[in-house]
DNA sequence: CATTATTGAGGACATATGTCCTAACAGAGA
DNA sequence: TCTCTGTTAGGACATATGTCCTCAATAATG
């Protein structure tokens, strides 16, 4: 992760996103502006959490590690988004880890400024309570949605999710092989199960397994299968 | 559910429970106190949310309908607890049901009045987003642990959690049978896996079923096999 | 009291998914 | 090039869970 001095960027940044009332002045020194690369790690599960960030531009992945190893996807989020709001809250170490999906930036500022300056400011406590209400909303349903369909249905929405670049409208419609055994945890399954479903999609003609990688060739029927997109 | 009006008694349980300090003075006039019996229902999936309550004494346990008429078991909660308080930050219709388990005791406040003046009151604010963030956590575990365990440890933990009454620390250890069909869908599985899965639990020795009841014979391994308990 | 309707437990079978193992294939070093 | 080794798809089987149906016990009714 790179952070990138430009005050001017920040602000262009809130601005964009109608972010600057929600800091005071005080804070705004504190303020900066992260880039990261696609597939660098933003948070690891475990570490202790020193900073907020406020996603401006790109996606992200957040997922969970298991004790036993296994790991389990719980959403991939885009702009405007908070990244470690709950352990800024709760003063606790990073809960999921975040991994950037496409390039992102992020406007960051350690816990510490944040509690000096912003913790007494409505505004603020406004912003995060209605984000975080808003993610726990939608966990709500992701979890109703993974109690309920089968592991077809949430890979055909994690594949819409993955092969999907949403700056652009163009999508390669390719998935990486290498990474399949990742992708059963990510979708909590097995990696043998996940073959199978990925079987049971070429020969339904949805898709094409060819060397290393996966070619998406019926997006629409995908997204039929997958009903509601959890992975959002 | 029925408004005990006694302002003295509000703020007995606030102090009680450290609470003076989330209110101003502006909105005491407008908490009262609720009781609601065992069995009542506190909030409807659906219905217009009007009111925030503070969950003060007794159990309450909350639950989400499907569109398919599957009811699923979000979580048990006991006091301090806060009810409603997704709903007035986002302005939306009640999300979940919520149902007393025991007799309940709850400071209700209508939405408008909290938001005429108590809007802007950080303290307030502070303790909404030290709950909402807390039940975001546990959330995060309930629902790997719905993914990651079998019926019969979702079992286990729901039993300990029913036939135990926090308040007193005796525990009937029965559990009617009547709404063994509720049962399953509060646990996300079906009629008759459940009935698979207790008849287990009895030629194990764990319970005995007979004329409409259950009656646990062997907590101490129910809670062997419950683990984490997730419904609490 | 006899008969019918209701309800709850469980049998039979189907499906989803996990575990373990194997065969085919590709890349690395001799 | 040949062999060794690691990787990946898929076979065989086990387990968890769902669906549908039946049977028995109980309650309701004539």
């Amino acid at each position: 992760m790179k952070e990138i001095k430009d005050p001017k960027l920040v602000q262009s940044y809130l601005q964009a996103h109608q972010l600057e009332t929600i800091f005071n002045e005080a804070i705004m020194p504190y303020l900066s502006l992260y880039h990261c690369e696609q597939g660098e790690l933003i948070l690891s599960q475990g570490e202790p959490s020193k900073y907020l960030y406020v996603l401006v531009k790109g996606k992200i992945k957040i997922y969970t590690t298991s004790a036993e190893g296994k790991t389990l996807i719980l959403s991939f989020k885009s702009a405007i988004e908070v990244i470690g709001d709950i352990e800024y809250v709760q003063e606790i170490d990073t809960i999921n880890t975040v991994e950037a999906v496409s390039s992102v930036y992020m406007i960051g500022v350690q816990h510490t400024n944040l509690k000096k300056f912003t913790n007494d400011f409505s505004p603020f406590l406004q912003f995060i309570l209605k984000i975080i209400t808003e993610k726990f909303y939608l966990k709500n349903n992701s979890m109703s949605f993974n109690l309920m369909y089968p592991v077809e249905v949430r890979l055909a929405s994690y594949l819409l999710s993955v092969t999907q670049d949403d700056n652009e409208s163009l999508f390669t419609g390719q998935l990486s092989t290498t990474s399949l055994t990742d992708t059963a945890n990510l979708i909590g399954t097995s990696y043998r199960h996940l073959n199978r479903v990925i079987k049971q999609f070429c020969s339904d003609g949805l898709m094409e397994r060819s060397k290393g990688f996966i070619l998406i060739k019926d997006r629409e029927a995908l997204k039929t299968i997958a009903g509601g997109n959890i992975y959002e």
